[in-house]
DNA sequence: CCACGATCCTGCTAGC
DNA sequence: TGCTAGCAGGATCGTG
């Protein structure tokens, strides 16, 4: 499932690549529900002719930049892919969308699940509006203990509940909430408001130690995440609790636990994310 | 504001 | 061995 060290590991290795390059072609759409809000033929006219400025990322979505402030903004929910080709490179299975540069580099867009979405911008207007509408502020700008705080004030939902919402953070999904959580002794059903500032300085510090790991280790490829240039992530042998179900906990032996949260696995230290504060 | 359930998809696994 | 049922999981939407 590509969160942000994996969309953020994506978006790095695509910069580097097809900076500078030309669109040839836009092609192999299979799936028109993969567009919400364009179609194949569109999206070969915006593209087709266009230079490639700059590749980014916000919240879990890959952003490629193109001339004429012309965006389109991928995001893979749980199995998709943005891989990049060579010229002539064999088909592979689930390719939803390739985008061929001038240079013959192939950008494919593979996902299995069909859950993934490319949407395209025509200005930067249009795509900030679609931001600001379903996007928090990136945990890894300005994100302190006073900052946390002042975003979970009147919040008295749960905490893991707050982090998934991409609307109160951006970029944080399931392993990552699990992780940040374990870090920070924080049991993920405790409403946000039982949270004392020692417990939200803690957590905001988390956040950042295990986004930061993980984009260190160039992602987590717990089940289908490859980079840009097909190579699994490296942050899934360092991982603390998620997946690591009747394993003992790394700091105190304790069998770790799987509970559900909502309909997703959540997996916690019971002795070291107590749910009483006592 | 908050919780819960349904929905979208298909590869994989558990169970028979 | 072969089949099937059910699960996983991010975001969105509807209901309570």
């Amino acid at each position: 499932m590509p969160e942000l060290p994996e969309v953020e590991t994506t978006a790095r290795g695509l910069r580097e690549r097809i900076v500078g390059l030309r669109v040839r072609d836009v092609r192999g759409v299979d799936w028109p529900r993969m567009l919400p809000n364009t179609s194949e033929a569109e999206l070969r006219h915006a593209l087709v002719g266009r230079c490639v400025l700059d590749v980014d990322r916000r919240g879990k979505y890959v952003l490629l930049r193109f001339e004429d402030e012309t965006t389109v903004a991928i995001h893979r929910k749980m199995s998709g892919n943005l891989l990049l080709r060579r010229a002539g490179a064999a088909p592979e299975v689930h390719t939803h969308l390739e985008v061929e540069l001038l240079d013959g580099t192939l950008l494919r867009f593979v996902d299995p699940r069909k859950f993934g979405r490319v949407y395209l911008f025509r200005s930067s207007g249009e795509l900030a509006t679609f931001v600001a509408e379903r996007l928090g502020p990136e945990p890894l700008d300005l994100l302190d203990g006073q900052v946390l705080l002042d975003r979970l004030r009147g919040r008295r939902g749960r905490i893991k509940t707050l982090l998934l919402d991409q609307a109160f953070l951006a970029g944080i999904g399931n392993l990552y909430a699990d992780e940040a959580l374990w870090e920070a002794g924080i049991h993920p059903l405790r409403s946000a408001d039982s949270l004392t500032p020692a417990d939200v300085q803690r957590l905001a510090a988390a956040i950042q130690g295990v986004l930061r790991l993980g984009i260190e280790r160039r992602g987590t490829s717990f089940s289908s995440y490859l980079d840009a240039e097909g190579t699994p992530g490296g942050n899934q042998d360092f991982l603390h609790v998620y997946g690591r179900a009747n394993e003992p906990c790394p700091r105190c032996g304790t069998p770790i636990s799987r509970i559900l949260l909502g309909q997703r696995s959540t997996h916690v230290c019971p002795s070291c994310q107590p749910l009483s504060r006592s």
